[in-house]
DNA sequence: TTACAAGCTCAACTTAACTTGAGGTCAAGC
DNA sequence: GCTTGACCTCAAGTTAAGTTGAGCTTGTAA
């Protein structure tokens, strides 16, 4: 057994608790990196278990892959993350968690607003008209609860 | 011009918004219903028009297009809705929102509290052993913000 | 040295909520 | 009578975030 330094991708998958397949998927995305055996198997550092943290934390944040990944590489020198960097993040999260918060709030004073009155007019009704729409623009899938 | 009651795919789309493939579709899942003239086109009572205002505010509120048309359906008799049924479903309703706006206050407090600890480490951040997993659950693409 | 677990790659499948496109019909004005 | 716009059906595409499987290679323990 060499250096216990460098964890294969079955040790990181079993440390972090996601599946080989998903780090796999970050790798392709450049969310986290490995370099490679001679046999061409994974090697990773052990910040990335860090790495990885941070990815799982932020997507419950509801932060998609793609911007954690621009996050991650806006990091100077796409240097490992340190404590500091950290603090840039989550501030960040944060702030977008709290932006999040109080648009869900808005929605329920709204339909708290509109239980009872039962109008539901199109053209009238508060909740359908007032707000930002949120809905087309573009194709594809939409975002499932919040578009930013 | 016929009595102006009934409306065309054209009509309902036009005036909740809704492009004409998502009202096929939505029938198709039997969130709407309509009838046909005799050269096979759709024609939709003016009930449509709350029903689609329903489905777009709950889906706002984060429910699936699933959920909703099983709510839907469970009105006595698939009648159309009332004042009485839209109670019933917004107030539910609004019960889940304050249910996810609870769990995102928590998870911002989360995020607060490690501002600055920087530690993230897998086996003892709070915010990553805590609370209950959202992931790990069958195939298929994950529900992106919230799990019920 | 021979199993057998763990890795590797690449393609295809999954879910939700629609959209897009192809190929054909209906209706209404000129 | 013809053109034009609105409709119809059905199949396939789109996005996100992975998972699953096939077929093949590595590494390690007995």
């Amino acid at each position: 057994m060499a250096a216990a330094t460098e964890l294969t991708v079955g040790q990181v998958a079993m440390r972090s608790g996601v599946a080989v397949s998903a780090l796999h998927f970050y790798e392709a995305r450049g969310l986290i990196r490995s370099h490679r055996t001679a046999g061409n198997q994974r090697r990773y550092g052990r910040d990335v278990l860090r790495r990885v943290a941070i990815i799982k934390v932020a997507q419950e944040v509801g932060i998609s892959l793609a911007e954690i990944g621009t996050a991650l590489r806006s990091l100077p020198e796409g240097r490992t993350p340190t404590r500091e960097d950290w603090n840039l993040l989550s501030t960040a999260w944060r702030d977008e968690l709290d932006q999040k918060i109080a648009q869900l709030k808005k929605l329920r004073d709204g339909l708290t607003d509109c239980i009872g009155c039962g109008c539901m007019s199109i053209d009238k009704c508060p909740l359908r008209n007032k707000g930002d729409r949120l809905s087309t623009r573009g194709p594809g899938a939409r975002r499932l609860l919040i578009e930013r």
